[in-house]
RNA sequence: AUAGCAGAUCUAUCUUAUCGCCAUGCUUAAGGCGUGGAGGAAAGUCCGGACAUCAAAGAGUAGCAUAGCGGAUAACGUCCGUCCAGCGUAAGUUGAGGACCAGUGCAACAGAAAGCAAGUACAGUUCGGCUGUAGUGAAACCCGGUAAACUCUAUGCGAUGCAAUGCCAUGUAAAUUAGAGCUUGAGAGCUACUCGCUCGAUUCUAAAGGGUAGGCAGAUAGAUUCUAAAAGUAAUUUUAGAGCUAGAUAAAUGAUAAGAGCCUUUUUUUAAGGUACAGGAUUCGGCUUAUUGAUCUGCUAUUUUU
């Protein structure tokens, strides 16, 4: 699998986040959390992802950019984790609640354990008997 | 040489490898290849424009801004020159530098009293708190001081900001119900107020309900950048030649590794640490604030040597 991240593989619609937000289940990994929902979207991919930090924790643009850079270039690098378990659309949001800046190894980590733990939510959802 | 003053410039770490992002061109079945990809402050949003919309861009009042004089400019609260005043030995630097012969207010300490007034001592006297002197104070009836006090004067200012605005797409929707009104006119328009003026029936208000929240244009070639010459004390202007330099929209310009450079400390050639402030969002001219390292130019004072 190639990994990529372009446009469409990116949560971009207003409606689409609002829509997340409103009805979306989370999963925590602290510092990150990730809302996600089941639902089509407006590409072919398995699913469309977006990141965000919170202004109120990071006053420099720079900072915020630094961060989102980091969360994008580790979802990027382990998706495959997603993409082997998941048969239907998604989108997701992934936020850093942390308030102080974080290295490469440790983000790359925590998204490792994030992704993992979403898959194993799905799972026993779906496992359960209804 | 030391201390200082003013100004300008450069860099805003660099190289390689691997994996990626945005825009665009070529090619294509997927895909591949090429080219380009943040700042000096992009920031604060504090001034001034361009541009767009509001029918026209009217008058007065209020409000706000500016304030020696002259110039530059698209414009400015910016810039340049110059006079005056304060500070500095000097180079320089700072200035909220119009008016207190329009009115109102204010004035520490001292002093009887800092302007309806009151009034000490002595002397003079036309016997009227009339005149002079003394005492306090920066200032005591003088065209007094003070406008970073109200105020007055002069000049300027319509409002809203690209989430402007136009077009396309979507929806039975110029639909339904209730009320008001139809030229003797409901209501709307400039958006602080008044006047004046204009528009006005496919209208205005309310309720319930339905839909969109996506795309294209605006939007990246301009009061543009560089070089040279000429005019001007200068800001700046004119002419000629050359160049094209991000265009995203939950928002690209990155991640990792290795090496090199620079700085600091330890030390004497190794190791460790550091390598600022900060990220475009219609656009331009300024101001202000944040901040790393280095270079250069001009000038002043003091001292030494020749």
């Amino acid at each position: 699998m190639k990994h990529t991240l372009v446009k469409l593989e990116r949560l971009k619609s207003k409606k689409l986040i609002e829509k997340l937000y409103e009805q979306g289940s989370s999963v925590k990994s602290f510092p990150l959390r990730m809302v996600y929902l089941q639902t089509k979207h407006t590409s072919d991919f398995p699913a469309q992802v977006g990141v965000s930090v919170s202004k109120r924790n990071f006053k420099s643009a720079v900072d915020r950019n630094r961060i989102k850079r980091l969360l994008r270039e580790s979802y990027r690098l382990q998706k495959e984790i997603l993409y082997d378990h998941i048969q239907n659309p998604y989108v997701f949001m992934i936020s850093y609640l942390g308030k102080e800046e974080i290295k490469y190894e440790e983000m790359y980590a925590k998204m490792t354990m994030l992704l993992t733990l979403f898959v194993a939510e799905t799972k026993k959802k779906t496992d359960a008997p209804i």
